[in-house]
DNA sequence: TGAACATATGAACAATTGTTCATATGAGAT
DNA sequence: ATCTCATATGAACAATTGTTCATATGTTCA
């Protein structure tokens, strides 16, 4: 075994051999990490917030935002990589849209956490 | 104003002046992000997931994780700062666990969203 | 009091990130 | 074909990140 660490004691041994067990695995765990730090830049989250509201082409985007066409298309691949968003071309132009409705319902229920962490 | 971009042209412009009327603000764009981006690592991840299933002290934490205690307690400074854990000391012992419901609900969700993502 | 233990934290380092600038691609219009 | 427009992408850069190592804090027990 490799990954022994003497390190540390352990209190629980019982709790801990057992969620070692059923620990996620690296790969989900590496697609989940990637697909919560994909939400994790404003710059993204307004994406995500302004697409929810409409289908949106770049560069009503852009101007949405006030970004530069560049910075808006480098982060709406970082989104369409991990399928947070979808895209449809029509003519010159490239229509982004959320991808499903667990996009939406995570932004949601982000938005609750931190208006209830403000309340406290 | 100082944030008129001329260089893209506008298509919709009145969806545009809307969803920029509405958009959120910096400050919420900021903490959302924030929010998602400390989600937005592997060993966070494991430790949401971990916490998950029980309330467990530092060092079952590095146990169950096969890390040192030094980086999981870093972690932990990041989840705690934007209250996603929360804890309590008893004896030389600090206990974590989620600090709310949403923050299962988001992890959930995101997993659905990756499992959806695999079978298309 | 002092020793042992659980946790936190500062410094340092390689690795990753988001933007800008310049340029490429690819479609529609002339 | 050529020109223009909408979008994508590569290179470069400063800024941020996650881990390790060393050390500090604070609690319990003798």
């Amino acid at each position: 075994m490799v990954n022994e660490l003497c390190e540390t004691t352990i209190i629980d041994k019982k709790s801990v051999e057992a969620i070692k067990k059923a620990m996620i695995e690296r790969g989900t765990a590496d697609r989940l990490a990637e697909t919560f730090k994909a939400l994790g830049d404003p710059t993204r989250i307004k994406i995500i917030y302004a697409l929810s509201k409409k289908r949106l082409c770049v560069c009503d985007l852009s101007a949405t935002l006030g970004m530069s066409q560049s910075a808006v298309s480098h982060q709406l691949r970082i989104l369409r990589n991990l399928k947070l968003v979808k895209f449809e071309k029509k003519g010159k132009s490239v229509y982004y849209s959320l991808d499903d409705d667990h996009i939406l319902s995570m932004f949601e229920k982000c938005v609750e956490h931190v208006n209830e962490q403000k309340e406290r």
